[in-house]
DNA sequence: TTTTTAGTTCGCAACAAAAAGAACCAAAAT
DNA sequence: ATTTTGGTTCTTTTTGTTGCGAACTAAAAA
């Protein structure tokens, strides 16, 4: 592949990325910041470099630089002799990352707890599924604790 | 508990599903609609009788319905002389839940696995650290679909 | 045939979210 | 001491979303 249209792609992954990023609650401009910080071979980029390359305002970058440091996306460094701060991903570990995927399945399971605590019929249609849905999520929480296990033994 | 608590409870418990389900990309109004139909008693609900328990219009209420059919999350049922639809949930089960889970961190795989094909320089700081959560997310998914033959064996 | 039921569709007003712009500020460089 | 750099904060503008109401429609009932 030539290397105009490696770059070429790489943009484009950029925006499909932002769009992906936007149905995790993310907005556009902030979306599109993480793709970029994650894509290309540059990767770390100071807030005029971020303002450049995107083409959007100095305070949509700043609002949305903070945003993703208080949310644990990215982090900066800076470098001696250098007042500017380089902007980069927070490297992400699986565990964490497993951990994520956990918790919010363990947050669906305690509101199905409550429908079927709520319920005044215990064998209604709803509570009888539901109830067949937090054994089965149990089921995998569990299992995927030992998985988490393993895998951190392995490496 | 009594009575008239419990049914305070529940329609508590339909706002904060409410909330919950607008962080999923559902519309206020049509959030809180899932949360009725899965936490009351009754289990199925007329056009009309959401209309009246929600104290929203028809045309909100028909544009909600058909996306949330659309989308899977519900049905409806009808009774033989009785021109009116029945709406209620879909009873989900587990092994779709998974699914759906897997389904999403697969794309998130691919999303990487393009992110590292078109790094200049496959030892960078993010293609090392995408390469380690590849690897993670790949024994995951694959331990998974163990954990899913084992499970559907059981029941 | 006319009326009622059970909805759908469309345009719009109100509101909320996103991004831009301008003014500002502290620290560093000149 | 003044200017420049590297941002932040506040206000405004632009854009997008949400839900309402009025008009409409197809099927069933009267």
């Amino acid at each position: 592949m030539e290397e105009s249209e490696r770059i070429q792609k790489q943009k484009e992954l950029i925006e499909s990325i932002g769009r992906d990023n936007e149905k995790d609650g993310f907005q556009p401009v902030t979306a599109r910041i993480m793709g970029l910080l994650m894509v290309m071979d540059k990767e770390e980029y100071t807030f005029d470099e971020i303002v450049e390359e995107m083409q959007i305002s100095k305070s949509t970058v700043s609002n949305a630089l903070r945003n993703l440091e208080l949310r644990g996306v990215l982090e900066y460094v800076t470098y001696p002799g250098d007042r500017k701060r380089y902007f980069r991903f927070v490297s992400a570990d699986i565990s964490n990352m497993i951990d994520e995927v956990e918790k919010k399945m363990q947050q669906k399971l305690d509101i199905m707890n409550r429908i079927i605590e709520l319920k005044k019929n215990p064998n209604s249609r709803n509570a009888k599924f539901l109830k067949n849905i937090t054994e089965g999520i149990s089921f995998f929480i569990e299992h995927i604790d030992k998985l988490k296990e393993e895998y951190k033994n392995k490496h």
